[in-house]
DNA sequence: CTAGAGTTTTATCAAACAGTCAAGATTTCG
DNA sequence: CGAAATCTTGACTGTTTGATAAAACTCTAG
């Protein structure tokens, strides 16, 4: 009997190992091609394989895709659920933001593969992030509330906080290319991913405004009589 | 004499209003499915128009994306060069917070088309950020630089400042299907648009740390002696 | 060792794809 | 108007792509 993928059935040693490097040459070219860009073709290439052998074990090109973003989900909401509502809020966002930007650095292919699909609409998973991620923000939209409301942080909106977390550090993933024209070859990965880590700490706990201005210094705004 | 859009001559009516309605439909698919993944029956049935058609104005798949590209990048980077060094540095940058930002609400496709290029490791554009855009950033990091310098705004590395402007405000673009599941359809665009501007602001006048806070509350690490 | 389950390959297909060509339709302008 | 320039189309080409069928091969449990 066939026994694909798809089966709820003892996977042999041939299929986890195939099945692994089929996912993670995929990976490769979804993360940067897209789901229409790329092709089984290069897909199973780079796999070192056929393109029916690898069509052996996922049926369909769609079947790849949705296995590789199930996988990847599961890795991408973890730092978000470690956030602790118990913990020192400000060290508790610290060590949520580098840890974010730490999975920027450790799996760039994921985070470009997320960007892809929700660049195209997130039409493969909507559903998924509105049974999962939706409630999973909310709670924690609700433990920045509670600390916003014991004035352990500032009073913010907590989604667009969220927000801004994700973006800052994933862009160092995403926009790789970017990152690297304009910082120059001069400081490697690895101080580049420092001079981001201590950049996004003064960030967020400081600000840009200096010690001593004045409240409202920044704005155009004028000031009250 | 054929007069294709290459060529230095005068442009008909026609041509002007074909290659605006061609541009237009490819900024609409390359947003979204990237170079790869776009195809031209599909621009040439959004722009209304038979595939021989459209590549008469355009010979090849890539022209189009050319022309888009280099349309894109003259719109994209004038925020930036209107940073301004003889303003007064926070509602300098807080105004060009503001434009990334309007900018993200109004032209998501070209923010989305921007993203999927140096998604894919800015192949095609990579000369143009090294000639163009790495100099701009150059040259108003030591804008920035000054200013700190002459503590109108917190010493920080000015190109991570500059990377977590972009990634903020471009996130409202490029992630705008995460956004509208995790905000839900309660707040209309405007009043998103509007609330993502005061989070911001806060965010990057004053950070997390409420008022009163010490000094190195937040941080995990040993106090100097 | 061998039978059957599991794996790989060769050959193949129809659809989708980028791009061409020449003939026909339309616009422009003297 | 009428001719030249410009524009549009249908028919076509060669290639790539996602997917299938069946034969050939390999592994492994009894």
């Amino acid at each position: 009997m066939k026994a694909r993928a798809t089966e709820t059935q003892r996977k042999t040693r041939i299929q986890l190992e195939n099945e692994e490097k089929i996912l993670d040459a995929a990976l490769e070219e979804f993360s940067v091609h897209g789901f229409r860009g790329a092709t089984i073709d290069r897909i199973a290439a780079h796999a070192g394989m056929s393109k029916p052998n690898l069509l052996y074990y996922f049926r369909r090109k769609q079947d790849i895709y949705e296995a590789l973003i199930l996988r990847l989900l599961e890795t991408w909401l973890e730092p978000l659920r470690a956030l602790d509502a118990v913990g020192e809020p400000l060290p508790e966002l610290q060590s949520y933001i580098r840890r974010k930007l730490e999975m920027a650095r450790d799996f760039p292919r994921e985070s470009r593969l997320f960007a892809n699909e929700i660049l195209q609409g997130a039409p493969r998973i909507r559903r998924v992030l509105e049974s999962e991620l939706k409630p999973l923000v909310d709670e924690k939209a609700g433990v920045l509330t509670g600390w916003m409301k014991a004035g352990k942080i500032n009073t913010v909106d907590p989604r667009h906080l969220i927000f801004s977390i994700w973006s800052t550090t994933q862009h160092y993933a995403d926009f790789d290319a970017q990152v690297q024209v304009i910082l120059g070859p001069d400081r490697g990965a690895a101080g580049r991913f420092e001079d981001a880590a201590r950049y996004l700490e003064t960030l967020f706990l400081d600000g840009l405004r200096p010690k001593g201005a004045a409240q409202d210094a920044a704005g155009p705004r004028v000031r009250a009589p």
